[in-house]
This record gives structure tokens, C-alpha cells and sequence, in this order.
RNA sequence: GGCCUGUUGGUCAAGCGGUUAAGACACCGCCCUUUCACGGCGGUAACACGGGUUCAAAUCCCGUACAGGUCA
């Protein structure tokens, strides 16, 4: 009998992947991550305590399905290799995507060698995605819900990740997921979908890294792209390039944030329409459906998680970074963000945008 | 100092005797969303002040204050 080590947040949909596993026969062991230690927040919310509610959730979940439970504590890898870089990349001006390092170092790293330590041979989680196998490689996909589709976080996957790990809920739409998790008599089958970066839950983002780093980051000029200057910024970690609200200024039409130049601490800002380009170049860029694309291809790419995929021609540079060149101009291509290129339901790979 | 012109929500700005006093931008809220954003929907908020005229004044008249222009 295959072993499997549930990942386990608490929320319904690793719930169901946790009954799932235990129908198809799996030995299951659920874990629930504690990532990182409460703080108190400007809202009032402890997060420790909401840890400790989301890991009482899971243990439930499991006791109801039958399976072991236990609490791993990965504060210090996440703090690593989530947090600080998420600070890092901020005081570098680009725009991080946690979820994306938490997966690729955390849930598929750290516990991923814990499960394997642990005698398990796969770690199951609740991403709705696909992992399926052919001719000889382990190919990602998106889920069958369009909707809920996560294949973009899990971008980064090496082979080896994806052939242990199982996500059950690919073949699953949301709603299905729940009815599952009613049927199941589950307490958190109406729970609402997380949101927000799970480690700074009052939203406040820059307020979190003020307070992480012990720094200020002194206000700044807003200027157009003529350096005529419209304003003063409130501290250049607050803002994102295609970022309308929070600007504070009222110039007539709606005014967007361009680009962020961290020399001189300013914010340049432009019209809607000036926020298109057509081509992007990506690092640490992670192939899965080729072991080598060779060339230059066809395909779509996303570059936010929520963008609708658009078509490109990806070309793969001799320095191992990859240069996409879009049919379309896109609007706020943003460093730091994750370019992910599909074709079809297919994930080819991706890389961070630079 | 004299003479003009202007003063409407946080900003810009409609309005020309009877309006629930437009709209844009900003702001706030909700929705959307395992990043950050975008977006959708909704909301708060104003006639500089004091006198007149009129059935009725943001709208007409007279002062006061402030702002800009202009004149030896």
C-alpha cells in the first residue's frame, strides 16, 4: 500500500483531496503546516490563533476520515524562503508572488522531504491542477475547473516534485468539492476560499514589511513620464506597476502606476493605455513539458495568476533565460510576477519576469 | 490705491431665477481573488460670508473676505 502525506490547511479543498486519497487506497497521514509565528496585527487578528483554529480544522478532517494528523512546524523555511524574500524582492522594486516560492520551497520542498522521510510516497495537496504522465515525463495541467485553475503556482515543479505528488482535485470543479465535503459532513465545507497573502492576513502588506525590516521608506516623488512632477509618494514598497488606487491624486483621468525607478525613489505614472508591451524576458525559468524546447514556439502566457492567457511566441536565450513575445501588447507586465507559458491545458513551464 | 474678473464636494468642473445641485478624478465599502494589481457595483461629500430683490436665488443686486489680472 501506497503512503501519502495529506497537506492539510484546514480549508475544504485539501480536505476532499485527503478523502480522496483515502478512497483510492492511499495509507494517509495528514500535516498541517505552521509557517509562520502570530503577530499581532493592526486588525486585531492574531494569526497564531488562527493557525492553531486551521490546524484543530484539519486534525477534525482527518479524525472523520480516518487518518493520523500531525502538525509540522516549517517556521524557519518559511521565513527563509518565503517571507524574506518576499521582503527582498519588494525593496528591490519588483512585485513578489509568495504562493509561488511557498510551493516551490515549502509544501513541494521542505515537506515534501519530510514526507519522504517519513516513508511516505506521495504528498497530496488541494491545488487545482493536473499532474499526468507521458511519454516518459510528468506533464502539468490545468484543472478541469477553469475557474479555480491553479496550475500557474505550480509553475516551478520539477519532474521529480510532480512524480510524488498527487492532486486529486484536478479532475474536480469547486462546486463539486464542496458537495463532497457536505456529503462528508466536513465543518469547513462552507469555509470561504482563502485570500490575501496568508502571512499578512490585515492585508496591509507594506505595513508587514515596515515592521519586518524595522525600516521606513521614505516618501518620493510621483512624476509622468517626462519627469514633470504630479505628487508625493507614500513610500515606493506600496506600489505596483499597473496600480490605480491608493495614488491619492486626483489629475483628471485615471492615472496608473508605469514604472518604479528605486534610484530616485520615484513613481512614474501613465495613462491606461500607456501601460502596454509586447515582450517580456523571464529567469530561473523551470521547463516542464520539455525536457529542451530547442526553439523558438508558439503558445500562450500568462503573467498574473488571474490574467486570461494570451498568445506569444516563447524563445528559449542561450543564457538559459526565455524571451516571449507577444501577438498582443499586454498591459502591466510586472517584474517579479511569474510569466507562465501553456499550450492548451498544458503547462510548457515558466520563469519570473525580469 | 483705482478698475476688472473669479470664488460650487478632497481636486477639477457643469449650472445663467423653480434641478433630488451634473460629471470626471480622488477617497470609502462590497464583489472579484490562495500574490500584488486590474476590473465590476455602490457610497460619503459642495453653492466663500453677510445683507437685500423675488412667491421662489448657486443663479439678480449691494457690501465683506480671499484669489488672479490690470492701470499711472
Amino acid at each position: 500500500m501506497k503512503k501519502a502525506l495529506i497537506a492539510m490547511s484546514g480549508g475544504v479543498d485539501s480536505s476532499v483531496a485527503a478523502a480522496i486519497a483515502v478512497d483510492a487506497g492511499y495509507d494517509c497521514i495528514g500535516a498541517t503546516m505552521k509557517l509562520f509565528t502570530g503577530t499581532r496585527n493592526d486588525c486585531g487578528c492574531d494569526c497564531h490563533t488562527h493557525q492553531t483554529d486551521d490546524a484543530q480544522t484539519a486534525a477534525e478532517a482527518a479524525k472523520r476520515l480516518g487518518f493520523e494528523h500531525v502538525v509540522l512546524d516549517f517556521n524557519r523555511d518559511f521565513e527563509r524562503e518565503v517571507i524574506s524574500r518576499f521582503v527582498c524582492a519588494y525593496e528591490n522594486a519588483l512585485t513578489p508572488n509568495p504562493c509561488i516560492d511557498c510551493n516551490r520551497y515549502i509544501k513541494f520542498g521542505a515537506l515534501l522531504d519530510k514526507a519522504n522521510a517519513m516513508g511516505c510516497d506521495y504528498i497530496v495537496t488541494g491545488h487545482y491542477a493536473r499532474i499526468e504522465k507521458s511519454d516518459g515525463r510528468y506533464i502539468l495541467k490545468k484543472g478541469m475547473d477553469a475557474d479555480k485553475d491553479q496550475s500557474y503556482v505550480l509553475y516551478s515543479l520539477s519532474q521529480q516534485q510532480l512524480a510524488h505528488t498527487l492532486l486529486p482535485l484536478g479532475q474536480l470543479t469547486k462546486d463539486q468539492v464542496r458537495d463532497r465535503a457536505e456529503r462528508l459532513k466536513l465543518s469547513n465545507s462552507q469555509k470561504p476560499d482563502s485570500q490575501d497573502i496568508c502571512f499578512v492576513p490585515d492585508g496591509d502588506y507594506a505595513g508587514f514589511i515596515t515592521r519586518y525590516t524595522g525600516k521606513t521608506y521614505p516618501q518620493g516623488e510621483f512624476t509622468d513620464q517626462n519627469g514633470q512632477v504630479l505628487g508625493t509618494h507614500g513610500g515606493i514598497i506600496k506600489y505596483t506597476i499597473g496600480q490605480r488606487k491608493g495614488l491619492g491624486l486626483s489629475l483628471g483621468m485615471p492615472m496608473y502606476v508605469k514604472s518604479k525607478d528605486i534610484q530616485s525613489n520615484r513613481v512614474i505614472l501613465a495613462r491606461d493605455c500607456e501601460l502596454y508591451s509586447d515582450c517580456l524576458t523571464a529567469c530561473d525559468f523551470n521547463w516542464i513539458a520539455y525536457q529542451n524546447p530547442g526553439g523558438p514556439f508558439s503558445a500562450q502566457v500568462k503573467t498574473r495568476y488571474k490574467s486570461v492567457p494570451a498568445d506569444a511566441t516563447v524563445i528559449p536565450l542561450d543564457d538559459g533565460r526565455v524571451k516571449i513575445v507577444f501577438d498582443r501588447p499586454q498591459r502591466a507586465i510586472t517584474r517579479g510576477q511569474a510569466a507562465v507559458v501553456y499550450q492548451g491545458d498544458t503547462v510548457v513551464g515558466g520563469g519570473t519576469i525580469e
